[in-house]
DNA sequence: AAGACCAAGTGGTAATACCAATAGGTAATA
DNA sequence: TATTACCTATTGGTATTACCACTTGGTCTT
């Protein structure tokens, strides 16, 4: 990849290997001088590299031991989601069901967020909501803009619940999806239902009424995801496998000249 | 803490400084080679407490500019959670209102859970959790060893929705929760109504009927956990306050330059 | 046979040097 | 005068080397 970055290069490595079961739960990795060896690193980078697949769950360090290798359906992460959707778009699949299952999940905690922003939001927050709700309209052209904007209208929904813990919960989820490319493919696709969904669901949340409000978020959200996903598996279906570049010869050419 | 780890310990002062307000964001961090002298650690170690505080989205590496303090509020990631209530313990408060903020969120995410579990799990899975509610009976007095079963018997309910997404948040959660001394408290409280709870959702789990688990699940849970707090608060009542340790005078010398 | 103990290997930390990228000032230029 | 190009000090990134701390597995002693 074209990352500069020689320390989450390594972190790569490891990563793919544990994720794809190549490193098996319950394993020592190699020590650390003689692996910093084998992928071209230094220890130190090695070690950075190391850190980071402990803060997501896929490693755990012994001192005086070693390196233990853990099963990553019983300790990774959620940030691993943008791993997994990242192997899976590079080995050229859309990773359709991952996403589905990560719209899933959105889906769940939007219901339940809507029902206490019903009872909990002032009228400014409010108020906000239906700013962002007006300027997503302007955007539905570029979809990396309509994403980042369709971002902080939910992180606005988020913040009217009070909740301190849903609020940082958000800034995870928001991350894994700015580094899952191709995802944000998922929120351009459904731009115009996207906002007849808002609208609907703003109006909901007028009348202060959680019932009608979660009953609302209910029915049209599951449709709208499904939606989503089936554009997406078309787009997939267009696509060919991958195209090769031929533009490396030419740019050979170009070296010799002046 | 008696944390022998001298990069964590970096990393938690510099963690303490920022969740307390006292680096702004959008300030920069001294350099490298000066903050690592300040806090008395190599910069090798201080890099490593900072790659720490850049994943959990504390602070911004720039190559050549420095280190730039982000706003938790907007970048932090859930694992704060367990950093947020442990700050709070130290200073000898119970963090009920953020532990009130988890059980919500916990909430929010098991009846969304139940109703697809209802709907697509196994009947094996559902024997599975049969049994693991049956181990629970036999853990009513041990606080600790009640509260790592609980944690399974969700963990078997998150794999039954058969969602990868869910299966990993949980792991988030679950290392949260370990990582947030207090927090098992809250599991060892409520033990006998937790049990009826799970015996009722367990009923209904056999009907296959989303909507019967998710009415049930919406009546039950709420007041659960409202009554969970009850008793914490009431603890905390009892327990007098701790006396405070003055390591204030530290997180002047954190303020950077330019 | 059981316990204490020692030694090799492992991860953890430190010090130093050098590479790479950024920012800000300065001089050449239009 | 405004703009551009470039140089340089500063900052983070990586490598090398050495040493400390812990774990493990064995030997040695009792």
């Amino acid at each position: 990849m074209s990352k500069s970055n020689a320390a989450e290069s390594a972190a790569e490595e490891l990563r793919r290997a544990i994720l794809a079961g190549e490193l098996v739960p319950g394993a020592m990795l190699p020590g650390e001088r003689e692996l910093s060896e084998t992928l071209g690193v230094s220890r130190l980078t090695l070690r950075s590299a190391l850190a980071t697949l402990q803060s997501e769950g896929l490693i755990e360090k012994v001192h005086g031991s070693g390196n233990r290798v853990l099963s990553y359906r019983e300790n990774g992460g959620v940030e691993l989601v943008a791993h997994l959707a990242r192997y899976a778009l590079e080995g050229g699949k859309v990773p359709i069901d991952l996403l589905g299952d990560l719209l899933e999940f959105r889906r769940f905690i939007a219901i339940q967020i809507l029902g206490v922003v019903a009872e909990r939001a002032t009228t400014e927050e409010l108020r906000a909501l239906h700013r962002q709700r007006a300027h997503l309209e302007t955007l539905v052209d570029d979809a990396r803009a309509f994403m980042q904007a369709d971002l902080q209208f939910a992180r606005l929904l988020v913040r009217a619940t009070h909740n301190i813990a849903l609020e940082l919960l958000y800034n995870t989820v928001q991350r894994i999806i700015q580094a899952s490319p191709g995802f944000e493919a998922a929120f351009g696709v459904n731009a115009p239902a996207t906002l007849a969904t808002y609208d609907l669901l703003l109006e909901r949340l007028g009348t202060r009424d959680p019932e009608r409000v979660q009953s609302a978020a209910r029915k049209v959200l599951g449709p709208l995801d499904r939606k989503t996903l089936d554009r997406l598996a078309e787009l997939a279906r267009v696509m060919e496998p991958r195209p090769e570049s031929d533009d490396v010869q030419k740019t050979e050419r170009l070296k010799g000249g002046r």
